[in-house]
Parts: structure tokens; sequence; C-alpha cells
RNA sequence: GCAGGUGUCGCCAAGCGGUUAAGGCCCCGGAUUGUGGUUCCGGUAUUCGGGGGUUCGAGUCCCCUCAUCUGCCCCA
């Protein structure tokens, strides 16, 4: 084939929207029934709220964001990530001035430039859930809890929750300063990019993939050990409360998380399953108490989590296949859309066939084998005899058994014989 | 940005320098112009991702390019 989509895009067709449909599907009264509000925001933002809401020191803002200038030379970027916009639409509604706390859920495309692989491409789906306006830990352990049960809702069991504190304003620097002594002395040891972490984002540090920098990293201080008393009383607060919760946690002082804007809380649900490639992490997210603040708008604690639709997607089992219920057959066209939109009014999916390209009506039985193949359930004939005494026949595509009644009583037959539409 | 793998019909796939490019699925048509699912018959690639080159001759060898996959980095 000569025309493909962009790299890193691709297109979902019919035989597997149906899943993308029940994704959604199962996703929404999950956060619906916690409360969370959808809110929809623009595919694309000024860039300059990415660079200053992500962080000018990530990956993302520095080499992942599609970033254009439009016809009048604003710079503008497609969103490769939710929490940003979703701020910013907060404060651009005054949702602010709301009673808090606030609580809002996304779905949809981001954009991110990268090398794709399995479960990573350059268009990709999230949905995320954003709490502002709370601080306490019952916030966190909702958002948390939220986050486990649409695992459940849709179906995907084998993974852990990862769980980590970061600290504050008041404990962060302090300990940045505490690891930089600790690993100062190894420092020439470390890979280029720690190295780098070193001076720029000590933290990042510590999530090294490279084995032998994580060789060094064994006994360095843990930021867990060195929050400060309201950072550790928020931490031990969500420890117990998600231990009454029945969510069972791993408490990872490994992780770090990429986006410059987390403190306190920071979680991943990590999957383990081949199917993902490489990839482990279908949700994660936490803190950003500062964020609001940093886009202009007053000092608002806020709490989320996003998670990657596509990689949920490989952890779920094929849909079904969509079948019509019923399908018409008859050698008048006319006839034939007639009865088929009759039948569609009262609420039951119907088919008819059309000839192809280039070819000529089909024949009886070549119709019915058109009604067989799309699977439908019962086959409506209306053929010359119907025609003549205003009836039709109604055959049972699965068991050959047919009976002939008057075109009058047909949606009764099938609100009878079909209970649920379909 | 880096490292490997792959690219022959809508899908799977043979072919590995020599006249007209297997096969299967799907699709289309017929056997069967009022009864499907089985079966049988027939049809569908001037062309092998694209461009150069080597050769009497290339899908088959070489070079470049594009796309794709897997991994690194990073992330959902």
């Amino acid at each position: 084939m000569a025309i493909q989509p962009p790299r890193g895009t691709y297109d979902i067709v019919p035989g597997e929207t149906r899943k993308w449909q029940a994704l959604e599907a199962l996703l929404c009264p999950v956060v619906s029934a916690a409360g969370y509000k959808e809110i929809r925001t623009p595919v694309f933002e000024h860039t300059e709220l990415f660079k200053r809401g992500v962080g000018e020191t990530t990956d993302i803002v520095n080499k992942e964001m599609y970033t254009f200038a439009d016809k009048s030379e604003r710079s503008l970027t497609l969103r490769p990530e939710g929490t940003a916009g979703v701020v910013r639409a907060y404060l651009s509604h005054g949702l602010s001035r709301q009673s808090p706390p606030v609580k809002l859920w996304y779905m949809g495309p981001m954009f991110r430039y990268e090398r794709t692989q399995t479960g990573r491409q350059r268009q990709f789906h999230q949905i995320g859930i954003e709490a502002f306006g709370s601080e306490g830990p019952a916030i966190d352990a909702e958002v948390i809890v939220v986050a486990v049960d649409c695992m459940a809702a849709v179906g995907v069991k084998n993974f852990q929750v990862h769980l980590n504190s970061i600290g504050c304003r008041q404990c962060r620097p302090r300990f940045r300063e505490i690891l930089k002594e600790a690993i100062a002395s190894k420092r020439q040891y470390l890979c280029q990019d720690c190295q780098d972490r070193f001076e720029r984002n000590p933290l990042r540090m510590l999530d090294c993939k490279s084995p032998a920098c994580q060789e060094h990293y064994q006994g360095a201080p843990a930021s867990l050990d060195n929050l400060c008393p309201d950072c550790l009383s928020h931490w031990q607060g969500l420890l117990s409360l998600l231990a009454e919760l029945g969510v069972a946690v791993v408490i990872n002082e490994r992780l770090v998380r990429g986006l410059d804007y987390y403190g306190r809380t920071v979680f991943e649900l990590i999957a383990d399953d081949t199917r993902l490639g490489v990839q482990s992490t279908i949700c994660a997210g936490g803190r950003y108490d500062y964020l609001v603040e940093t886009l202009g708008g007053p000092p608002t604690p806020a709490v989320g989590w996003a998670a990657g639709l596509e990689r949920i997607s490989l952890l779920m089992e094929p849909a079904q296949a969509e079948t019509p219920l019923t399908f018409v057959v008859c050698p008048s066209a006319p006839a034939a859309l007639k009865l088929a939109c009759a039948v569609r009014r009262a609420g039951f999916s119907c088919e008819l066939d059309f000839p192809p390209q280039g070819g000529s009506p089909r024949g009886f039985a070549r119709q019915l084998q058109q009604a067989n193949k799309t699977g439908a359930a019962w086959s409506l004939i209306q053929g010359e005899d119907e025609l003549q005494g205003g009836e039709v026949t109604v055959k049972s595509m699965k068991d050959g058994s047919q009976a002939r009644i008057p075109v009058e009583k047909l949606i009764a037959f099938l609100q009878e014989n079909c209970r649920n539409g379909v």
C-alpha cells in the first residue's frame, strides 16, 4: 500500500471501534460515580502553557512536543498530556471560585513526538481525573481508588500500585542536597544521563534504568526518610486510608515521575503483561499542589492521574463483532428500504442488501446469503407473494423455521421474540 | 537521535538470477432468476514499498530512500 497515516498515528477501523466504545462505556460510569465531571479542552494550546506547566527540564517539553506556528505566528502545541490544559480551563472559567473540591475528568488524544513501539505511539489516548482544592490525604486516596476501580471495570487484573512521596517545597530542596551529597563521590561512575540529572533534576537519578547506576544508588537516602512533618503525616494518613480501603500498595522509594509539577504523593499502576511489550505503566499520577499557582491561579492543592488507553486496550480481549438483528430479503429496492426503515424506527437494527459496484441486484438466494453473512438473527422475507398479500415471512437464521405474518404484525412479532433490541 | 528486524493482491504467504509471479482467506460471479450456513466451478497482482545500479536476464544481487516492527532514551 502506498498511502499511510503519519508515523505514530493509526486508524481505528470498524473491527476495533467496538473495543474503544466499550472502553469509554466502562470507564465513564466509574469516574462519574465518584463525582468527577467531564471536561473537554482543546487538543492544542499555547506552547507556553506546557513549558510552564509541564516543566522546561522535562523530556516532554524538550524533545517531544508537536509545536507549530499558526498563520498569525502564535506558537501552539498539540497537547502532550491533559493536566496542563485542564488547569488552564479551570482558571479560564473561574472554577477556582466554586466550592472545593472541583473534580474533573477528561478523555482524548494526546501527542508526543517519540519513536513508536509497542504501547507507545505519537498520537495516543488518555483518560484522566483531576481533583482541585483539597489538601488532605483522603482525596489522594480517593483518586487512587478510582484508578484501581477503573482497572477492575475494564477487567485488567495483573497490576501493582506503586506509591511514593517526594516531599514538598519545604523538604524537597533539603532532600535534594542530601541526595547529591550521598551520590557526589560516585558521580563519575554514573551514566551520562545521570551525570546530567545530578545537576538538573537529582531525584530523576533514582529511577534510572541502568543496572550499573542502580548499584550505586543502593542505600542512597530515600525521600520518605526526609519528609517534613507535614508531608510525613500526609503520607502516613494516605497509607492508613489505603489500608482501610483494602488497596494493596507497593512502597517504591525509587518512584519519581517525569513531570516537574508533582509533589508529595506520586503513584503508578504497573502491569505485568507481555502484551505491553517493554512498557508496564498503565496509569500514573500524583499530587501537584503548585501547578495552579504556577499557571497564574490562586494557590490550590490538586491531585490526579492519567491512564493510557492504548495500553489498557492491549490488555483487553477483542470485542464481539456487531451484528444486525434483522435483514430484509426483498427483490424490490424501494420496498426493502421501506420495510427496513420501519423496523429500525421501532428500535430494532436492520440491514438490507445493496448491489455491489457494477453488479446487478442480487437474487433471492444471494440476499439470504448476505443475511447469513452479516450474522442477522432473523431474515424478513418480502418477495412477490408477500408483497401481494401485504405480508412478510420471518425466518429464523438459527434453526431455519419461518412464519408468514401480516406486515402490521411484524413489529409486535419482533417485540415478542427479540428481547433487547440489538 | 541511536541499534537491529521486515517490506510480494484487502489479509496470510510461496518464490532465494532465467519463458506467462504458487497457494490459502476475503471479495465478486455461477451451479441453484423464492430460501442461507456445506460443497463444486470460474474470476480478481502487466507486478513484487519507491528510485538508481550490476546482468543477455532481477521479486530474487548491490546502493540509496521511504514505511513499518522491536529495542535504547523517555513515558500513558
